[in-house]
RNA sequence: GGGCGGAUAGUUCAGCGGUAGAACACCUGCUUUACACGCAGGGGGUCGUAGGUUCGAACCCUGCUUCGCCCACCA
């Protein structure tokens, strides 16, 4: 005989605070969350995004995490061994944000400091901050192995990331250049064209008359003829740019001064005779050649281009293809320099406007047009992004693409859902270079030496001494960092100890899924391929799982100054780490965004005390002794409710291996709730009573405990904590149910049929709580009988009378009869209604109001004829009888048949209440 | 300009070929010995719009309206 350790003497209400804390640390101590290389079992596992060292956990982390920890539970239960490797980001310009942030309260700035004292403050930050995101994370209940929590700036993966550049470098991959890139004045450094972050903005359109000129010889500017005239004058020359002046429409008046050409297009009929003829450059005495090119659009402003190649992409581009100057008149913190003349040391905006004002005085100023035209904006500060021309590094792209397109292609990497694929190879198949050089202090800094002497430049994994061309000792370090994603890419293997062939790497590489937003699929996902694919010859994961944003209640972003930001770990304080994340595992639907409100947690919140009450009354039905479950002494309700078990058993994990954990959790919650509450404990209480004698009650314990013995499993990964709690209080058996195996469908508990019969017998009970509202019987009046009327030797009959005691309790009867509808009814005044073929009675005597329940039956017997006559004209359709499956014309004729039949039982009961 | 997703009960969403479901909200009634973080019952929807395919459409196809997102361009 097996006996449990019970405990039977749990709080009426559940209370998670005490108990999520404990089975944590628990479990921390049990080293549960290590992963082990061995070789017996398979090996699953998951890198998680790392969150930037600074950062606070948001909900949409929560979300993320959730969905990797239902993961890692369900698979160390399948027997996998799981590798869940934690860690942070050091997130370069977001890190020095902040901490430029927290010193400028002090006055200070990072120049103040210096470079090697301001990497020092940032460190120090990092040893008072970095570990919070680590503990909410841990607070949420992330099964993550913390011995292997990695930094993407510690000693490891700065190794990994200096051999991939200088790998990349070798072979030709990483170049260095001046180009124009996008430039954050305010941060001071290069950011990536994905770091941009355009919107729609008012802006100027300033309409600038360039006057020609006869040669390049330096002539005097000639005063605009028009100057002070009125400007709409149709007869004017510069209209069309024919006459003395060309007509240029730009944005941006204060990169004038750095113009080296005007371009139309080469077909252009209206300039094409101004091809290789010259302008003077307002407000300087520059002379600039007219030029052709083709990416001149002839149809869009004036049909001709200012060209400034130090401060525009495109005319960047036709710069280089024209061979022209690159003039700078802008700096790097946003301020105009030397070559800007009068206007140096203003801010851009400032020069904008006197540039105008110049302009107009000039004369040269035809009108400005209001525009709107999209601006980027740094994606870190806001602060608007200047196209700048420097030196900078970069990654070529191309052929690490292609590879990472290979990939997808033969299904080596799936994503789910798989409507991201498209995204994906869209921007791999258009992909451009990587920027990769910053101009800030906290990173990891490039591991290139340029040499002072011969210029050349070394790049080493080790620190070199001298230049490796002339051994010059005279080198210096380049003083840009890499883009922080540069590191994110490798974090697949560098984490795993790469360069270095590792255990780790043999086992638990390629990585078994990736969960993240869509937010970061350019910026990390496609990038991680590329490197993994490059570095490990293989793919980074198998399955990439894109899920959705987290919104608010309406619908609407999460931001702090909308303030609407739902902060988990306070939804943790207030109802528990386990009620937050089934509630974001069961709101979560592929390819929807989430909306999220504290309400929508309350109701998980609810389910949890649910979930505790229904095992408190089990345990309290349930002694130290295991009763066995006899399969000849089942009632219906123990078949259907060990059925329906075995069935959510079998679906839960399918759901769960194809990611759909949003089903998984819902259909959990039904069961739960539904099945399990709702019938089977009300149910079984006869029978646990004694009612049924002392072999019915062990059965009916018996199932209880199988019941619960199967379900906490399946609910574990989604609500970790209070399954654990549970498990103890059922004893089932030392160990912790996080160390379980997953509860396969036993077919021994499977029962053909049981889940219809079982909707018999919940119609007939539902129609008769009907029937006791109707007539307002109070529900603490227990009702002498009520009637059932089916034919007697009917399938309905058989069940309803093996399970009459239910009935009675569930609907507080003291009695129901059985009845052929034949007999004749002699229980008085009575409400009547139909589930199927059982007709339900209800003799109600006093109560029962008649003219009321007339009118109810003339209503309900209009319903009926109705959806007859429905039913009827489909079956009068030779096509529909002809073409319909069999099922469906016979469920047609059944609905006709027992219409009528309802019909005319429900015309008798008014004919006798009429008397 | 290219692409993606949504439009179903008051709200937020499931359903995705056989004539509508849940949660919350609302109404009625309940100290029913697991749970008022609960129980029972109820009201509420021509499934955005117009066509088409089909015996049959919320579901498939095509237009339209509308909301949201992504990418590209913007002198």
């Amino acid at each position: 005989m097996t006996t449990r350790k019970r405990n039977r003497n749990l709080d009426k209400n559940y209370s998670p605070d005490s108990i999520e804390q404990k089975w944590y640390s628990r479990w921390l101590e049990a080293g549960l969350f290590n992963a082990e290389i061995n070789p017996e079992a398979k090996a699953f596992s998951i890198v998680i995004p790392p969150p930037n060292v600074t950062g606070s956990l948001h909900v949409g982390h929560a979300f993320d995490h959730t969905f990797q920890d239902i993961m890692c539970r369900t698979k160390r239960m399948e027997g996998y061994s799981v590798l869940w490797l934690p860690g942070t980001d050091h997130a370069g310009i977001a890190t020095q944000n902040v901490v430029e942030k927290a010193l400028a309260k002090q006055g200070i700035s990072r120049y103040d400091l210096g470079r090697e004292e301001f990497v020092k403050r940032v460190w120090e930050w990092k040893a008072e901050y970095g570990s919070r995101i680590i503990n909410q994370m841990k607070r949420l209940g992330n099964s993550c192995d913390w011995r292997r929590e990695r930094f993407t700036l510690d000693e490891g993966l700065s190794k990994a990331v200096r051999a991939v550049f200088v790998r990349l470098y070798n072979k030709g991959l990483i170049y260095r250049g001046k180009y124009i890139v996008n430039w954050c004045p305010r941060c001071a450094t290069a950011i990536s064209d994905l770091e941009v972050e355009y919107s729609d903005q008012e802006g100027s359109f300033y309409y600038v008359q360039y006057p020609l000129v006869e040669t390049e010889a330096n002539d005097p500017t000639p005063a605009s003829p028009y100057a002070g005239e009125e400007k709409n004058d149709e007869s004017r020359p510069d209209k069309g740019g024919l006459g003395g002046y060309i007509l240029v429409a730009t944005t941006r008046p204060e990169t004038i001064i750095g113009d080296v050409a005007i371009a139309v297009h080469p077909r252009s009929e209206k300039y094409r005779h101004l091809i290789g003829k010259h302008v003077r450059v307002p407000l300087t005495d520059r002379i600039i050649p007219i030029i052709e090119d083709n990416m001149v659009d002839p149809e869009f402003g004036t049909g001709c281009v200012k060209i400034t190649p130090a401060h525009d992409p495109n005319d960047f581009l036709v710069g280089l293809n024209h061979n022209l100057e690159q003039i700078q008149v802008i700096d790097s913190r946003g301020i105009m320099n030397e070559n800007a003349g009068k206007y140096q040391g203003m801010t851009i905006e400032q020069a904008r406007k006197e540039s105008a004002k110049d302009l107009e005085s000039l004369g040269l100023l035809v009108k400005t047009e209001k525009i709107t035209h999209s601006v980027g904006h740094c994606q870190r500060c806001g602060t608007t992004v200047e196209p700048y021309l420097s030196e900078q590094w970069f990654v070529k792209t191309k052929p690490l693409a292609e590879r990472g397109v290979q990939a997808v292609k033969d299904g080596r990497i799936k994503w789910v859902p798989e409507q991201w694929e498209k995204t994906y190879f869209n921007w791999m198949e258009n992909i451009r270079d990587w920027c990769i050089s910053r101009q800030l202090w906290w990173g990891h800094r490039i591991p290139a030496w340029e040499c002072k002497d011969c210029g050349h430049i070394t790049v080493a994994e080790v620190d070199p001494t001298e230049c490796e061309h002339c051994h010059s000792k005279n080198i210096e370090q380049e003083s840009d960092v890499l883009d922080t994603w540069f590191s994110s890419a490798l974090w697949p293997f560098s984490t795993m100890g790469w360069p270095d062939k590792t255990p780790e790497l043999s086992y638990f590489y390629p990585t078994s899924l990736m969960v993240t937003g869509f937010d970061i699929i350019f910026f990390w996902v496609a990038r991680m391929i590329m490197m993994g694919l490059e570095f490990m010859d293989d793919v980074p994961f198998r399955d990439v799982y894109i899920h959705s944003l987290i919104r608010d209640e309406h619908g609407k972003k999460m931001s702090k100054t909308k303030g609407n930001v739902i902060d988990p770990l306070v939804m943790i304080e207030q109802y528990g780490a386990d009620a937050l994340r089934m509630t974001l595992a069961a709101l979560s639907v592929q390819g929807r965004d989430i909306l999220l409100s504290s309400t929508r947690i309350e109701t998980y919140r609810f389910f949890m005390n649910k979930l505790w009450n229904a095992s408190r009354f089990a345990l309290m039905n349930l002694d130290d002794e295991v009763r066995d479950i006899d399969v000849n002494n089942l009632h219906l309700h123990d078949k259907f409710i060990l059925t329906r078990t075995q069935e959510v058993a079998k679906r839960t994990r399918e759901l769960i291996d194809s990611y759909d954990i949003g089903t998984a959790a819902r259909g959990l919650y039904d069961f739960v709730w539904g099945d399990l509450c709702d019938w089977y404990v009300e149910m079984s209480k006869p029978a646990l009573r004694g009612d049924e004698g002392e072999a019915r009650k062990a059965t009916t314990q018996g199932v209880l405990e199988h019941v619960f013995r199967t379900v906490l499993p399946l609910l574990h990964p989604f609500i970790p904590f209070v399954t654990e709690e549970l498990w103890e209080a059922f004893g089932f058996n030392e160990d912790y149910i996080m160390r379980s195996s997953w509860p396969e469908a036993r077919s021994e508990y499977m029962f053909e049929g049981v889940i219809e019969e079982m909707s018999t017998l919940q119609d007939v009970v539902r129609s008769l709580r009907n029937l006791r509202a109707e007539a307002h019987v109070p529900p603490q009046q227990k009702l002498a009988h009520a009637v059932i009327r089916v034919a007697g030797e009917s399938r309905s009959a058989e069940i309803l009378r093996a399970s009459l005691n239910q009935v009675c309790s569930l609907c507080r009867v003291e009695d129901v009869a059985i009845e052929s509808p034949a007999d004749e009814w002699r229980h008085g005044p009575s409400l009547s209604g139909m589930s199927g073929d059982v007709e339900v009675r209800l003799p109600v005597g006093d109560v029962l109001d008649v003219p009321k329940e007339i009118a109810r039956l003339q209503g309900e017997i209009a319903n009926i004829e109705k959806a007859v006559a429905s039913s009827q004209a489909r079956l009068d359709k030779p096509s529909f009888v002809e073409r319909a499956p069999a099922e469906v014309v016979e469920k047609e004729r059944g609905k006709v048949t027992e219409g009528q039949a309802q019909i005319e039982r429900l015309k008798g009961n008014l004919e006798s209440l009429s008397k």
